[in-house]
DNA sequence: CCACGTCGATCAGTATTGCTTATCCGCAGT
DNA sequence: ACTGCGGATAAGCAATACTGATCGACGTGG
């Protein structure tokens, strides 16, 4: 089970086509089939059925592993670089844009410069997928994401290989909309009553859709509009033109023109944003993850 | 980065000897030596600090994550095969002493072949250590491990690679110690009363030190005495034997001749079983999560 | 202080592997 | 039936991955 078979398989079946990884890859057709039928005699099965294309069960279940093998083949080969490579005092950081805009990563930074003053930060905001695939890679040391769960759950994150979490922060949630929706003046709004509301889905920028589905274990929360970026202003623009609502932490939607803003009632769902981190000892993220998780100065409303 | 390398790379790390690991993986010592240089010329860092071998610090990052890959390339393997091989009624469980012995999987199983009579059933009882690494491996489908920690927590587990875990029990803990130990005849005995007491250190049939260490803060706890097996009767013989005492769960001690049994008081731990799983979809091992999970017979005390 | 033993590095030689190009084969659409 | 598409197969060649032999450095005992 060489990684570049690996490879292969999971691009195959990507692709849903040998030749089309085989220019993915930078290979000839022949070299792909090969490697398919080097896979799946060294595991017994067949892999994928072909014409069309599709995994078998065995495939499937392969594919499972071979995506987090994969990345963490890479995570291994980050890390070890960074051993050496870089000086240790860089903090290269990347977060959501609901956890990196709350100001608390920032007071963070400043902490940890005034402690080591030579300090070169390198900050990227990114859609979740994004920072949870780059942190697991080891593209960046220290990753912060945020989502919504009921209060006792952790976050539902996919594919961390080797990370941990630790929970930075948590608050409640409101739900966003036009200052001349209906629901606008109400004292609370529970999320059953915006099964059928005109939801925007924004994935990156508010809470994700599914998480609200999975909290209320219904299927009725849909979206006509689909906002693909990572800027929070974008979005405000057009819940205040009207074209939708969605469930953002209270403190993103606050005092923002044209937007009203209302409590989210039941059921009890709080905005959490974590922190992901790989190996850490040592190194200058180590400080900024004391400095985030500081009880002093969490946010506990 | 070839599996192979990296196979090799752990296996002169723990060695500690070129030539050892050559022996141990049937190659010569000259194959042995390639494979390192490989490894380093490939990554660009010296891993291994010859003479006396040892670890260099990219080095010591590297095996982090080597083992972890390693066993998650055998697990893939492993459940191929299972996606082939095995008739689905087939059921491969591993636990530890204290999640086994508590008659609740027992009941889960009689469950489970009521439902699906023609069930084959594998049950391993081994070391925490052995059953998480046996199911990150693949080796068995289901694993049940226990341990304290505090009830908000949960279990301090290693290396679950692409595993899953689920709270399955929790139940109160209590300190065993011989009918005439001077703490005996206590309503209750606080951790930090314990300190400087003889310990029983049985990792695998009672609680095990450092999670009580973690629990408390100290390292005052220390045991002259260790035991290593997997049967709990033992470890009550040498108990009652006042060769020390140990930390149980509440119900693997009471009306135990010999044995007096103490609730503990502060801090507040609980033993934790859990349950740890890959993949199952379809297969006999959902049956049986769901039987154990059943919140019916769930036992809250 | 020197001789020797141990252990890793290196070299040369060889069998195997892993690509490429070229060709073949089964299936779908017309 | 013809043809185009997509995967399988064959042959050849370059690079790889071992083995066995040798070298060189270090540590040890006389």
């Amino acid at each position: 089970m060489d990684p570049h078979l690996l490879r292969t398989f999971v691009a195959v079946a990507e692709c849903g086509s040998f030749s089309a990884a085989a220019d993915r890859l930078g290979y000839t057709q022949s070299a792909v089939s090969q490697h398919i039928a080097a896979l799946e005699h060294d595991l017994g099965t067949t892999l994928l059925r072909r014409r069309p294309v599709a995994p078998t069960p065995p495939g499937e279940r392969l594919l499972d592993h071979a995506g987090a093998i994969l990345l963490r083949l890479d995570a291994a080969r980050a890390d070890v670089h960074r051993a050496i490579g870089e000086p240790p005092g860089t903090l290269t950081i990347a977060a959501s844009p609901l956890a990196a805009g709350g100001g608390r990563l920032a007071e963070a930074l400043t902490a940890v410069r005034r402690n080591s003053p030579g300090t070169a930060v390198s900050l990227t905001v990114d859609g979740r997928e994004a920072v949870t695939h780059g942190v697991a890679a080891g593209e960046f040391q220290l990753g912060l994401i945020d989502g919504v769960a009921a209060p006792t759950d952790p976050l539902r994150l996919s594919d961390l290989g080797s990370l941990r979490t630790t929970a930075v922060a948590h608050e409640d949630l409101v739900v966003a909309l036009s200052t001349n929706h209906p629901l606008a003046r109400r004292r609370r709004v529970d999320l059953h009553d915006l099964v059928d509301a005109r939801w925007i889905d924004a994935p990156d920028t508010a809470a994700a859709l599914p998480d609200l589905r999975a909290a209320t274990e219904t299927d009725g929360i849909r979206a006509a509009f689909n906002y693909a970026g990572t800027d929070l202003r974008a979005l405000l623009a057009l819940i205040a033109a009207g074209h939708g609502l969605a469930v953002l932490p209270a403190s993103a939607a606050t005092s923002v023109s044209g937007i009203a803003v209302v409590p989210l009632g039941a059921p009890r769902l709080v905005h959490r944003t974590e922190l992901l981190h790989g190996h850490l000892d040592g190194s200058r993220a180590a400080e900024l993850v004391t400095a985030l998780t500081a009880p002093a100065n969490r946010r506990t409303d």
